[in-house]
DNA sequence: TGTACATCAGTGAACGCGCGTTCACTGATGTAC
DNA sequence: TGTACATCAGTGAACGCGCGTTCACTGATGTAC
């Protein structure tokens, strides 16, 4: 809990994102932070245990996002449907209140460097992606029951749409440097399910 | 036009999509190709000549897979939707044909990475999203002539959401393991198309 | 209340290996005349 | 047709720096009695 360790992990997670893992040295992460290279060793055993603490909080604020989020949504509105619908919205709109874009998906990242990683790791990020279908998964049951769905689709590909295009959006924010691609993205979700569950 | 070089280059394709640019060493590719280092710089004046070579060659082989296989599409059929729909099935077929699932997108693993690169190979893989958008957003041109949209998106948006669901698609595949994700996905974005023109 | 000891959050110096890069050289094939 | 030269596709050895990791140590704070 050490707000040293904290600071280490955002300097990380950062420079991660924007260079990927092997091409992050400890050195500029103590630079960044200012503390020795034995003070790192301190808080993580090697660089891997890093990678792993990086992964889990990562995960776990994405977890908490969501829950938070969609909590709210739900509060403004007793239909499930219209609470998805509102929920996405907000994301969008916190997404496009980025100033800078989405930093992007630690996930993603890790998936497109996954050899580097031991086991421990990769399970965390299949674990969290499991997560996020099971999550929208169970939300989009609750509203297929009221809502009859108007196209022949599999509901656990339209939860993991919803991970696909936002990791996919980042994708495409990235590449073209066009910090709006990402909320517009899942406005595009939104749309989709509007006309699943409502018709066009 | 060596063998030597395209070697080096397929070698080092899967590597980086595996283990990220700085995570992929020359001595690993040249052990695996059979030549000495200095070969190698025989044919790349430094690594991220390499890393230039690598994205072009992959821009310009999936411009080509995309050329044919709408080409094909559009031979099997007059109209401008179902050609687009029945392009999609292909892609999505092709792609649930792979037997280890897609290897990845290299524009997605250089955005992830790309303060390891300068401007140029930055460039070429902006340019290659902006090349895709401008690609299918004039085959929805086409279409929305015939076809109004049922929906209100920016047709833009709505290219850039093949792009968006291609990579991420990669991205919940390769993080769960589950090598169908992606041809799945492809299906979900031909389902949105087809509500989009033709309504649920 | 004072003393002994333990833990926390680091420091400083060293190590050695792997990495990208350079440089002088070479043997096989192609081209000019 | 033979010889001189150029180019192609590499080889082999060396270099030096940056990287992750280790180890013995330290000063400040907490806890037992």
């Amino acid at each position: 809990m050490s707000d040293t360790r904290d600071q280490i992990l955002d300097v990380a997670e950062s420079a991660v994102l924007d260079k990927g893992f092997a091409g992050t040295t400890i050195d500029e992460l103590i630079a960044a932070v200012g503390i020795t290279k034995s003070g790192f060793f301190y808080h993580f055993k090697d660089k891997s245990a890093l990678a792993k603490a990086l992964l889990q909080r990562y995960v776990e604020r994405e977890d908490r996002l969501f829950d938070d989020l969609f909590a709210r949504a739900d509060e403004l509105n007793e239909d499930p449907l219209h609470g998805f619908l509102v929920g996405l919205k907000m994301l969008s709109e916190l997404l496009a209140d980025l100033p800078n874009g989405h930093p992007g998906c630690l996930v993603a990242a890790v998936c497109y460097q996954d050899r580097l990683f031991d086991r421990e790791v990769r399970d965390i990020s299949a674990g969290a992606m499991l997560s996020w279908r099971k999550r929208f998964r169970q939300r989009l049951d609750i509203i297929a029951e009221r809502y009859p769905p108007r196209l022949d689709v599999d509901l656990d590909d339209v939860a993991d749409m919803l991970s696909a295009i936002a990791d996919g959006g980042i994708v495409v924010s990235k590449a073209t440097g066009d910090k709006t691609v990402m909320a517009r993205q899942i406005m595009m979700y939104r749309q989709f399910i509007r006309a699943l569950f409502l018709g066009a």
